[in-house]
RNA sequence: CGGGGCGUGGCGCAGCCUGGCUAGCGCACCUGGUUUGGGACCAGGGGGUCGCAGGUUCGAAUCCUGUCGCCCCGACCA
């Protein structure tokens, strides 16, 4: 026989939580790296999941009044360069476009030719191009506002990579809006911010904090950047997706005007908006195990695989007859207003190798059914967010009119543990030393699992900031909204300043 | 781009220090059989330019030089 891991994965998280992360997303195939470095393949099932993110949203996008629109991947050089700031954010790692064509040469080598008189940039974002539309676009105060997003890849050419992460390129949803007031452009910088942190935690239960970043994590070219962010397992901070107030910087550099009622021509006042593949990496590493991947009901591509146990020839046919039929009896039943989706592994393996390959893949239920439990109408139940062999004998009628209520319970369950995660790793700081205490690596081995949140006072100083960002490897996250309106006085200075989440973040 | 680590069948690794028969092991895969309510067992089998290039040598996975790629840490970033 052979030896039975303690773990579906390995390492654990505890043991080497980087590797684990990678470990997780191989076990429940849901992307490789690709020939191309830095770059990423999405696999079905890690697609599925973008899909079901796509989909939720882009509800949530065009009951807010959004319309989607699509721009081009290719971006003139000359356009990036209209915003000074957002030059010096972007130019470092954009991908060049410089020749048109390949032709051989006397070795028969393909060598570029057909030289572009002005190289292109594949887009790193793009609120130049679409800044440069809007400026035909919008004419009068009646044009505004406008409201438009675009599902597309980009390209950041990143020195260090990680899957779904940061990759080269990247899936996301970049919103572009114009307004006559800044008022307008506020409201809507954070209503968006809030439409991410309601999905965030109620689609992918996945917690987040909303705030403001500091001048040292602002977006180049923005007045304002709103983020929501989120706690991994390994206590460190992701971005979860940003909201960017852009005032009249761009609307200014792309020549946005409109007529106001008066008469008068206005510069019109713009946001930006986006969140991207990041969110899977924020998944993975909120839920998931050292058994594989967990995923929350809401954004599971499948809620449930039946997997029909057949140990005698003879009533082979019959468990499966009865799996199918399960199958849409279940299918039958409405999850968030659509059907629940129903996996039936009618693989040709053994039962267990399934259940663990589901396992892995973080499906919220398994199902499994046998002779017997065709002969006492029951059915065998596993849910990933319990022990893998702590399953329980439920009645089938109970079952299928329960499935609802039961899927929830989990959501609701995974949401919950993970905000208890986060309380306990959150502390609220004081001193100076408390904070030098908290950031300091228990473990010199792993260095990066390191205290946590921090909540406490600080005068947002940009020298101070960068100072501890040097020192101790942390930065602020955030300024949260929910404590926006407090006073509190600087942890280093004493000064009073504002209260802030200062962490490790990836 | 700096520091560290690693490239050996699909995956995970041993072998390298101290060069020497046909390069091993576990998992996976194929065939046959026995099995079957939680990661099966037995037997047989297929599959590897030892990342790549050059050098040293009678002989290189092993030593030397270069190079490419991957991972971790740092700088940068969603």
């Amino acid at each position: 026989m052979a030896k039975q891991a303690k773990t579906a994965i390995t390492p654990t998280r505890e043991e080497d939580y980087p590797e684990w992360y990678q470990q997780v997303i191989k076990a429940a195939d849901l992307a490789e790296t690709s020939p191309v470095r830095g770059c990423m393949v999405i696999k079905p099932w890690g697609y599925a999941i973008w899909e079901n993110i796509k989909d939720d949203l882009d509800r949530r996008f065009k009951a807010t009044g959004h319309k989607n629109a699509y721009f081009p991947l290719f971006i003139p050089m000359s356009y990036l360069q209209k915003e000074a700031e957002h030059v010096d954010g972007f130019a470092k790692e954009c991908a060049v476009v410089t020749h048109s064509r390949l032709e051989a040469d006397a070795d028969g080598k393909l060598q570029p030719a057909g030289k572009l008189e002005e190289p292109l940039i594949v887009r790193p974002t793009s609120e130049t191009i679409i800044g440069e539309l809007f400026s035909k676009w919008v004419k009068s105060y009646r044009d505004l506002p406008l409201l438009i997003n675009q599902w597309a890849n980009v390209v950041r050419w990143e020195m260090r990579t990680r899957l779904f992460l940061r990759t080269a390129e990247f899936l996301w949803q970049e919103g572009h809006t114009a307004h006559a007031t800044q008022e307008e452009a506020l409201f809507e910088t954070r209503q968006m911010l809030d439409i991410y942190a309601d999905f965030a935690e109620n689609f992918m239960a996945m917690p987040v904090i909303t705030g403001a970043k500091t001048a040292a994590e602002r977006f180049p070219g923005a007045d304002e950047t709103y983020a929501i962010e989120a706690m991994m397992q390994d206590r460190k901070a992701l971005q979860a997706g940003t909201s960017h107030f852009l005032g009249q910087n761009f609307s200014k550099s792309s020549g946005i005007k409109y007529l106001s009622a008066e008469g008068k021509e206005e510069f019109a006042w713009t946001t930006s908006w986006g969140v991207s593949t990041r969110l899977i990496g924020g998944l993975i590493m909120t839920h998931s195990d050292d058994d594989g991947l967990v995923l929350p009901p809401r954004i599971a591509p499948s809620h449930l695989v039946i997997i029909p146990f057949t140990p005698k020839e003879e009533t082979r046919a019959e468990v499966l007859d009865y799996c199918h039929e399960l199958k849409q009896t279940l299918e039958g039943q409405s999850y968030m207003g659509a059907p629940v989706k129903v996996e039936l592994d009618d693989r040709d393996m053994r039962g267990g190798e399934k259940a663990w390959d589901w396992i892995k893949k973080g499906i919220p239920l398994r199902v499994e059914v046998g002779p017997r439990d065709i002969a006492s109408d029951s059915l065998m139940v596993g849910r990933r967010d319990r022990a893998p062999k702590d399953k329980q004998s439920v009645g089938k009628d109970a079952f299928v009119s329960g499935i609802v209520d039961l899927l929830d319970n989990i959501q609701d369950g995974l949401l919950a543990k993970a905000k208890k995660f986060r309380k306990e790793n959150t502390r609220d700081i004081t001193t100076e030393a408390e904070f030098v205490e908290f950031f300091t690596p228990k473990n010199k081995n792993q260095p990066e699992i390191h205290g946590g949140f921090a909540s406490m006072g600080f005068c947002c100083d940009p020298e101070l900031e960068e100072k501890i960002a040097k020192q101790y490897k942390v930065t602020v996250r955030c300024i949260p909204n929910a404590t926006l309106k407090e006073e509190v006085a600087c942890v280093f200075t004493g000064k009073l300043g504002k209260r802030v989440i200062f962490a490790k973040s990836y």
